[in-house]
DNA sequence: CTCCAATGTAATCATTGAATACATTGATGT
DNA sequence: ACATCAATGTATTCAATGATTACATTGGAG
């Protein structure tokens, strides 16, 4: 963002932004392993081996990035869950899914650097952040009486598989992301009759809607780069 | 499998074979960037430049060793699926998240490369023969009264994306593996609620167990290399 | 104004994917 | 039996990359 093409002094001043800006540019062009270091100094218009005053490695750069990335992620989430209504479970779904599919690289990421046992203290706030929220949703659910009175951590554990499953099948390409919005809502309801309590139920007959997966071969559907 | 130790005489024999063999040993090892095509010949016993003559490049060998791995996959699946009892759901699901854990690297190369559009024309096989007998299985449970009559594609979608987003969550280590099959059994029977007809449940309370998520640190958990 | 620590550069090395020219072998046809 | 030759493996080479080391440049602190 701030590549001083002007004068080119030999300081940069904002070499480490600079580059790990440059490095979600390649992420999200050609997955992790686009990044290179040589790749990320040559946009920055510094030398190959410049970076590794910044960053001790390679992995080092990647950790920054998934640290920006998962910042990113985490307030896109946050905000997803704050602007929903009462029943916010789909739309947090459907706001997962969609930022899985709009950053498919970064998603990739996230998965080994976020969703993960491993954590550098920076993300572990925002996904204590992201879980706490989620699981107070579920309580506040559950006290409102629309959500059966299941342990609130197996509930949001198997929302998050769902979610986390169907977001990875859209990436990989196995169910056509056109149609994202249409399941994300069939499966929501149809596994929902197991989380909804009946209040929070839609009247809605046993044969919906025929879903369509992208086993034919279906060119041009993901339109992903 | 076939190296030929003895003699070494100019001609391995079998040396695709030999390489496919070796290139699933480093997957298995490091993932699927540790296959190297150096190392694969290393450990053949070959030239670096040997494996050139079998495979066009690197991506190629990589495909073969998709086609191997994906047909053990389908062979362990089709096994579960017709040694499982009248309600194999859950030993299906259970089978595939056992895959996924015992072999983290193939399941990621399985990912971008058997669960998605993209595939070539061996691996097309085992995958409709077990998306279907899947879909047999859904049908058949809709037919003795197991299952709602909901369109079985998307019971089938549904379901695999649960499995589908555990597995991959406890490869990534976000849950703990070793409670895996106590959280397949209570998300099965969880979501199982709005799948399974009232024949199928388990008489079971609403409070049945509490879960353990691996969002605090627990080393020594997974037990990956 | 001088010094110096931070920052960037140049040069270099090992590893890897890949291509090319060459060597070896065993099967085949006569 | 024997010459031939296509298949198979080797030696060599090149470009890209991660990484290290010694050196150059800069701007601020004393």
């Amino acid at each position: 963002m701030n590549t001083r093409e002007a004068g080119r002094p030999y300081h940069h001043g904002s070499l480490p932004q600079a580059l790990v800006a440059h490095a979600v540019e390649l992420l999200d062009e050609g997955g992790a392993e686009a990044v290179t270091v040589r790749e990320v100094a040559r946009r920055a218009g510094v030398s190959p081996a410049a970076p590794f005053r910044h960053f001790a490695d390679r992995a080092a750069l990647l950790a920054a990035v998934s640290e920006v990335v998962a910042a990113d992620f985490a307030a896109v989430q946050l905000a997803a869950v704050s602007s929903a209504g009462s029943v916010p479970f789909r739309a947090l779904g459907t706001s997962f899914v969609h930022y899985a599919l709009a950053h498919p690289h970064r998603f990739a990421l996230l998965r080994t650097a976020v969703f993960s046992a491993v954590r550098t203290p920076a993300m572990e706030e925002g996904h204590r952040a992201f879980t706490h929220a989620t699981t107070e949703m579920i309580i506040a659910g559950q006290r409102r009486g629309e959500l059966r009175q299941a342990d609130p951590e197996l509930i949001r554990i198997a929302a998050q598989a769902l979610v986390y499953g169907l977001s990875q099948m859209f990436v990989d390409d196995y169910l056509d992301a056109a149609r994202a919005d249409d399941l994300i809502d069939q499966v929501v309801d149809l596994f929902g009759l197991g989380v909804l309590d009946e209040h929070g139920r839609k009247g809605e007959g046993p044969d919906a809607g025929v879903v369509q997966a992208a086993d034919a071969p279906d060119p041009g559907a993901v339109g992903d780069r």
